[in-house]
DNA sequence: GACAAATTATACCGATCGGTATAGACTCAA
DNA sequence: TTGAGTCTATACCGATCGGTATAATTTGTC
């Protein structure tokens, strides 16, 4: 069990360094200090363990993101307990964040790219229904919901990569300004 | 020099549909039906194949950047020419531009990040640099160009991955619409 | 036709790839 | 204390990895 919770860490650590494909099975095990039967004993395939992987860091993001986004019938303070939860996720599991966008736009072929494509189609929609939801509020909206939901996660994601990158540090008032932009404009 | 063209031909192809580590040299030459030798006799290593892909499709990309990225006086005007010039080169170009957005987030200890790093750069530098001179005319753009240079791409490539995934249609109206949204927001 | 340079193939290198057959060690209930 | 199930190690599998020493072949030049 400890070992198991060893493996899932340190292939966490270096599928978010070098990516999943660099890394072999037999660098994760080296790093626990097991041998390749064990992680086969847990994960049954290198894929497995990436699986395992996602379901153990992505469960609980998906969850806190559920709890952001239940629409509260204003879509500026909607958006803005997102990014608020988007932020604080990432800033609390970077290692995390990191791998989890390199996998996102990783090549549809690619093994790290199937592997996450459920979890990134869930964050699509839970953001897609919040712009649904607001758009029997807002007519303007109306058939755009996709264009916003996908330029909204751009936005946080562009910031969060400038934050990955230490070129900015992520806080409320950066989750204000940015839905703030994202909702009235650069110039407001 | 044929086969030259056709390394990078088949290089660019795999390395876009299933990732730079996924593939290796022999897949790359079998499919372009020559040898190993020939393939490190033009390119000397696969980072060298990997570099002269980069230079061949990257450098026409930010040839055409520079030439749309010119201030214009009026930033509305400069990101639309901008957004078009993306789309345009993402249209045609729709290979490359899924291979660089995966090496743009890959891991940063990856081969293929630190690769795309120097063009990533670039582009940001002449993002960054129209906002830079539009803060001249617009101050209270001052000291955020670093934001609105990464956000803006981050919605521009929003709308690419859309359209990568055929989701979308780009076109002038889009680039009208994604930076109509950018500069006054989603209602307006 | 002779010669040098550029280009390509044969055949190989040690290392690593993901994965496994087998068996030993450990825990725990009966 | 025996036996079942869980967990882990030794030792191995064929295949592929990136890369190369050597030599044959093609190409263009004089």
């Amino acid at each position: 069990m400890d070992n198991k919770q060893e493996l899932l860490d340190r292939a966490l650590e270096l599928f978010s360094q070098r990516g999943y494909d660099a890394v072999g099975v037999r660098e994760v095990v080296e790093a626990v200090g097991v041998t390749k039967p064990t992680l086969y004993h847990y994960f049954l395939s290198k894929r497995g363990l990436l699986d395992a992987l996602l379901r153990r860091e992505g469960g609980p993001m998906l969850e806190r993101l559920l709890r952001a986004a239940i629409y509260q019938g204003d879509l500026v303070l909607t958006l803005e307990t997102i990014a608020r939860a988007y932020f604080r996720f990432a800033q609390e599991n970077k290692v995390f964040y990191r791998m989890q966008m390199a996998m996102k736009f990783a090549p549809p072929e690619s093994e790290a790219n199937q592997a996450i494509r459920p979890f990134s189609q869930e964050q699509y929609e839970i953001l897609e229904q919040v712009f649904t939801q607001a758009a029997e509020d807002h007519g303007n909206l109306r058939g755009r919901h996709k264009r916003y939901a996908a330029g909204f996660l751009g936005q946080i994601n562009a910031m969060i990569g400038l934050y990955l990158n230490d070129t900015l540090e992520l806080n409320d008032e950066l989750a204000y300004l940015t839905v703030h932009q994202f909702m009235h404009g650069i110039f407001s």
